[in-house]
RNA sequence: GCCGGGGUGGCGAAAUGGCAGACGCAACGGACUUAAAAUCCGUCGGGCAUCCCCCGUGUGGGUUCGAGUCCCACCCCCGGCACCA
């Protein structure tokens, strides 16, 4: 298959552009910014597919606004901390570091090899003590605002990775790395107050106005913020040993208050666990172990269950009825959302409807829809609508109803408007090596101390056994544990907990602005200058960990005074997977393709071009063997298109435009309109693919023209020079080479993108469509904007018209101008 | 169940309410060749009486001179969330 010398192309370009810094940024010139950024990798040896699926997009997005004469931010790091290399030390005895470096080298040869055009000046990677001292730099800018905390609390642990997990890491009940399923446990963490952020995380949404609504509902969802009211409901008599004498729950419809004929409180309500030490209930106990025993079957397994439940054997006041309800414990009510107790409401929520089935429970209807005049008893109404047959707030819309309630009962503290959200606070303590240490010593006398910043970075002590049982290597190392208290000087052991990576890829893209700075994390005036990132590409699975908090360093950082943005990246391209056979590949499933394979037998440029030009970047791609050979045939034919006319355009004068035969004008337009098309199509939506098409497009006609009909050499050469500048964004590498071969002395890759000469746009002809009651019937070819009257006339003459329309009344005549001639007949 | 995105040739895909299927892949026919590969030219939604006409963008309705595109109802696929009160 190999037409044109791909391998000596590629390699050579590459040597150039890296000598020459081509891509180095520039942040002087008075041109205007843009920070084009992928996500960057976890180093783990190779780059796969979406890898080059996501840094290919990122490319062309980037040489082109080189083009457009931005200054174009388009830096590349690595992910460097994290699980893999530390199993690598465990089962081949390489140090995560050795481990680290070598892949992070192999990886970077691998994106070179693909011509992407990152400026490697600004390389981080997170493992170093340079990056990552201004982790812990931020832990204690945090840990001064308050936004970092240490608590007891039961969490995820992946008994694989041997670590905890943050809740949003835990998918499913299983690790989002591994997969295998996560035990709970109670243990002492690290959090991140992101809850203090959950309204503003949300509310910035809206503003969002560059990120696919899919993550945008993720994230919204994921934080789960939701607004109701919490009601106190009193106990008719005390409970032994429960600190209240009412039960609080909370209920986004406080307008069906009237219709709560019992109450639910969650299995593992504390007033579940007095009601069993006052009283002795069989039933109750029964029940309890059962639900041990699902709890423990379905801990993590998801699904809805049948509802059980028993009753505890007391009462409430419902405070609109004033009517004595029964109280339950079932196994439906979450301890760990609102109050762990709801009102049962079986009218109108569909979940207390089946339990009041189950228990044959009365159920009264309080909600009437808007349109009707009763309720409708025959099943359950969600919706909101008119309150029917409750005390004080009948007749009142469902929203008022809710207001009203709130003002009755505020006085006597009964009711009040509340937010509940699903967030949970991010758990950032890992106890694994490969990561940042946690700034922090345990004093004998002062406690938990964090360390001064002119003490960081707390370095990573490389001198470490990897065993793999249990417990943080770094916990053995008594030179690295065993400190004394920055405060009074007493003897203090180091925290050796290290953080969770995804901290370090919170505030990489700021780094980038200022990647040597030593003295902090990033300047403020070259944050000013680039952030935010005008374009961030990557997958979809980072949708509610990286992006959610990257957000929230972003906005903490503003806090905090470092940033002006309340959002780091404004516009986000979700990229689709690369698919074989319809599948995702995998190493199980035996279906990966090698990238460096692909390049080794058909060149970067044309996997480049495949890629791009199969699907639009937001879809799913399936790769295609035979595709990968279509996009390289199309390439070898420009390659040959060109050299069979290299001889006659090699010394060519410039091109005056002023005599153009027909035949050149044919053609220059097209340039002309490919130009425009291609340029659109990847500023409006990234569809490189009809880009693509465009040039495809043009070199047949072009191949066609230069065949067939009389070209002048000028012409010639001005359509190879506009035309590879066009492709050259997709296919840097082999542009760049006809680029010299036409005799020029500078790099393709620092051109300017081709004006549009309007001039040669339009067309003076074009085609209009004739339909008869809207169908095609026959077409003419006329000269642009003619009036309507000529138009017609020469449509009524026409032929198949005529034939068409005989012995009928024609009724009515639609002319869109230089399109369509519609005539209506019966 | 809820939310989001989709259903267009054999396949990947194109189409500001105005000629459905651009471009590519596969397939078929032809040229070149001793032959093959490569390359080039042509055909390529279905039906059919093959320069004609009819049907055709998941299904059924509607709006319109005109609907893949807008509206209503439904079916199916993919992704996310899932007892969140």
């Amino acid at each position: 298959m190999g037409l044109y010398p791909f391998e000596t192309i590629e390699k050579k370009w590459q040597a150039t552009w890296k000598e020459k810094k081509v891509f180095k940024t520039e942040e002087e010139k008075g041109n205007k910014k843009i920070f084009i950024l992928e996500m960057f990798p976890y180093p783990s040896g190779n780059l796969h597919m979406g890898h080059v699926r996501n840094y290919t997009i990122g490319d062309v997005v980037a040489r082109y606004h080189r083009m457009k004469s931005y200054n174009v931010l388009h830096p590349m790091g690595w992910d460097a901390f994290g699980m893999p290399a530390e199993n690598a030390a465990i089962k081949y005895g390489v140090h995560p570091y050795e481990w680290t470096v070598k892949n992070i080298e192999n990886m970077k040869r691998q994106l070179n090899s693909l011509g992407i055009s990152y400026d490697w000046d600004r390389e981080v990677a997170t493992c170093f003590p340079d990056y990552y001292k201004w982790n812990q730099w931020l832990f204690l800018q945090f840990y001064k605002k308050g936004l970092v905390y240490k608590k007891k609390s039961k969490v995820n642990w992946c008994p694989e990775c041997k670590t905890v997990l943050a809740n949003e890491q835990a998918e499913e009940g299983r690790c989002w790395r591994c997969k295998s399923e996560v035990e709970l446990k109670e243990l002492e963490q690290w959090f991140f107050k992101i809850t203090d952020y959950s309204d503003e995380l949300v509310k910035d949404l809206d503003i969002l106005r560059g990120w696919p609504q899919k993550v945008k509902v993720m994230q919204r969802n994921w934080i789960g913020l939701s607004e109701g009211v919490m009601i106190k409901f009193k106990l008719s008599e005390k409970v032994e040993g429960y600190k209240d004498d009412f039960i609080e729950v909370f209920t986004t419809r406080s307008d069906t208050l009237g219709g709560a004929t019992f109450m639910v409180v969650s299995a593992e309500h504390p007033i579940v666990k007095n009601i069993l030490d006052s009283k002795n209930n069989e039933e109750l106990i029964e029940f309890l172990k059962d639900y041990e025993k699902e709890k423990i079957q379905n801990r993590f397994t998801v699904g809805v269950n049948d509802k059980k439940g028993v009753s505890l054997g007391i009462t409430v006041v419902n405070p609109l009825t004033n009517e004595d309800i029964q109280v339950f414990a079932s196994n439906y009510v979450l301890m760990s959302y609102g109050t762990g107790a709801v009102m049962g409401v079986p009218a109108h929520d569909a979940r207390d409807f089946d339990f009041a089935k189950e228990k044959n429970l009365p159920i009264k209807y309080v909600i009437k829809p808007e349109d009707k005049d009763t309720c409708d008893e025959s099943s359950v109404y969600e919706d909101e609508g008119i309150v029917v047959n409750s005390p004080h707030i009948s007749g009142l819309k469902s929203s008022d109803a809710k207001k009203k309630i709130v003002e009755m009962f505020q006085e006597e503290k009964i009711a009040k408007f509340t937010k509940q959200i699903r967030l949970r606070d991010w758990l950032i303590s890992r106890q694994r090596y490969w990561g940042t240490p946690i700034p922090i010593v345990y004093c004998e006398k002062c406690g938990i101390v964090p360390l001064n910043e002119n003490d960081l970075p707390v370095i990573l002590p490389t001198n470490v056994e990897f065993t793999g049982t249990g417990g943080s290597p770094l916990s053995n190392i008594d030179e690295f544990v065993n400190v004394k208290c920055p405060i009074c000087g007493s003897n203090a052991k180091r925290e050796t907990d290290t953080m969770d990576t995804f901290v370090d890829s919170s505030w990489y893209y700021l780094r980038f602005c200022d990647p040597k700075n030593e003295t902090e994390p990033f300047s403020k005036d070259k944050a000013k200058y680039w952030m935010s990132v005008d374009q961030y590409i990557g997958g979809v699975e980072h949708a509610v960990l990286h992006l959610l908090y990257s957000r929230f360093f972003v906005k903490v950082l503003r806090d905090l005074g470092f940033l002006e943005i309340d959002e780091p990246f404004s516009n986000l391209l979700t990229q689709g997977m690369v698919l074989k056979d319809g599948e995702k590949m995998s190493k199980s499933k035996g279906n990966v393709i090698d990238p460096e394979e692909i390049l080794a037998t058909y060149g970067a440029d044309t996997a480049r071009l495949f890629i791009l030009f199969a699907a639009p970047p937001e879809k799913d791609l399936e790769w295609s063997e035979q595709g990968v050979e279509g996009a390289h045939r199309f390439l070898s034919r420009v390659w040959r298109l060109f050299h069979d006319n290299i001889d006659i355009i090699k010394d060519t004068k410039a091109l005056v435009l002023d005599d153009l035969t027909k035949d050149e004008v044919d053609i220059y337009k097209k340039l002309n309109k490919t130009l425009l098309k291609a340029g659109n199509d990847i500023e409006d939506k990234f569809h490189f693919n009809t880009s693509i098409a465009a040039l495809m497009e043009f070199t047949n006609e072009f191949s066609f023209s230069l065949r067939n009909k009389k070209i002048r050499p000028e012409l010639v050469k001005k359509i190879f020079e506009t035309f590879t500048i066009i492709l050259s964004v997709f296919a840097p590498h082999m542009c760049e080479e006809i680029w010299s071969e036409m005799g020029n002395n500078d790099l393709i890759s620092s051109q300017n993108w081709p004006e549009v000469d309007t001039n040669y746009l339009e067309d003076d002809i074009c085609v209009i469509a004739i339909q008869i009651n809207g169908k095609l019937r026959d077409k003419i070819m006329v000269e642009k904007d003619q009036t309507e009257d000529v138009i017609e006339d020469m449509v009524m003459s026409s032929l198949r018209v005529k034939k068409f329309i005989e012995g009928k009344d024609v009724l009515k005549k639609i002319y869109v101008k230089n399109k369509i001639f519609n005539i209506v007949v019966k």
